[in-house]
DNA sequence: GAAAAAAGTTGAACTGGTTCAGTTTTGTAG
DNA sequence: CTACAAAACTGAACCAGTTCAACTTTTTTC
């Protein structure tokens, strides 16, 4: 197949896509309108309708798309972190949060985490929190990596670490969206202060003779 | 002074939110209508409007009080907490927690948290945050009470220790929010494993010289 | 107690996201 | 090429939260 039909779909599908990009970079999610996008995307609003679910679901593919780069240049780290795991947490963070104003303003990702939250059992919500989840083991997984090469003792419960880990920088990264004059790099150093205050004590034995017992 | 009018306008307060309480139980936040619950607090649409700036502005309400009964049980935990730290922190959880769904649904609580995250710079918001600020402090404080009883190492960082456990305690109270068919019980469960994950290297070397595997 | 001012109430109209019955376009069969 | 069905498009109408200009009630002033 791949038909005349096909070709006109995904070419309608850009064209909202782009112009909804550049209306909301231009003026801002909350000023710009349906009939907005749709006018300047050269459709109609019904078709707008068939294209995204709601307006914020416009967002969930930039989110996506947001996330799902994080994820792989995440990856890397992985593959060969820092050597200090304090260090190696904070190069993670860095990483998601110099990228998170690529794609989205501050504004854009209120409303994205606002309906992630507000209808729990909505696929926008679920793809949302199908991305943290991502997330969060992507930082789950940096710890096992740390405590497999022996620069974390052996009896730490990387799961439940990691959680607690991501859910602190999610929670700060949502503090820093909700305040217009919260910079980046308060952000980032905060969160180091608390990324060391819960990581200090799982390596002070490092050094001291043997690494545990992996 | 204290006329006719500071009654009235007392008693219209009042009525509204009577009203608006008894229909949120019986049929939920999303379900009822601003004009149902102005003709069932006998006032018109105007008049809500005058007392309250939004729909989510009722829950505000609700909120502050909810989180005040709540601050002030939680200071008799720090005036005497449980001997172990994890413990003392899981009390003041689960009053939390056990205290959350008196005044407020998962819904009502999920549409506060999103009003919230919405338009950061709103008196809800920033009312809200407050509110937030002040559980954190909390936590803060019961880590300090500890460390002052020698139940704590003294190097740690309590006020960035705090902020990381609370933002945890709130992160898991959203997903607790989000998804209707995770109990109070899962919840309980899950944040006691992450508080120990994060606790236990701190509290090791109370008791003994070394600290081995647990 | 009347008149003016201040405060508060009212509901029809507005707003902007969303829906849906009717129309047009595309693909397929004869 | 025509007929038919399926898919997609369309925009006027819908819906529920919010606003505001006109109206009513309370307070103050003289």
């Amino acid at each position: 197949m791949a038909g005349l039909r096909e070709k006109q779909k995904a070419d309608r599908r850009r064209r909202i896509l782009t112009a909804s990009s550049l209306l909301f970079k231009q003026r801002g999610y909350q000023e710009v309108h349906i009939n907005q996008i749709a006018e300047c995307a050269e459709v109609s609003v019904g078709t707008f309708y068939n294209y995204f679910k709601t307006k914020a679901d416009l967002l969930l593919s930039t989110v996506s798309m947001e996330v799902e780069e994080v994820l792989q240049q995440g990856d890397s780290i992985l593959k060969d972190p820092p050597e200090d795991p304090v260090e190696a947490l904070m190069a993670l963070t860095r990483l998601y949060y110099d990228h998170s104003l690529v794609y989205l303003s501050k504004e854009m990702w209120r409303t994205a985490m606002a309906a992630a939250i507000q209808e729990g059992q909505s696929p926008f919500s679920i793809r949302y929190r199908e991305l943290d989840k991502g997330l969060c083991a992507q930082v789950c997984g940096l710890l096992e990596v740390l405590q497999e090469t022996g620069r974390l003792s052996a009896d730490m419960d990387t799961r439940a670490m990691g959680e607690v880990i991501f859910n602190n920088l999610n929670a700060m990264f949502t503090e820093y969206s909700i305040d217009e004059t919260f910079t980046l790099d308060e952000l980032k150093d905060r969160v180091l202060r608390q990324t060391r205050a819960v990581m200090q004590p799982l390596i002070g034995r490092r050094k001291s003779g043997k690494r545990g017992a992996q």
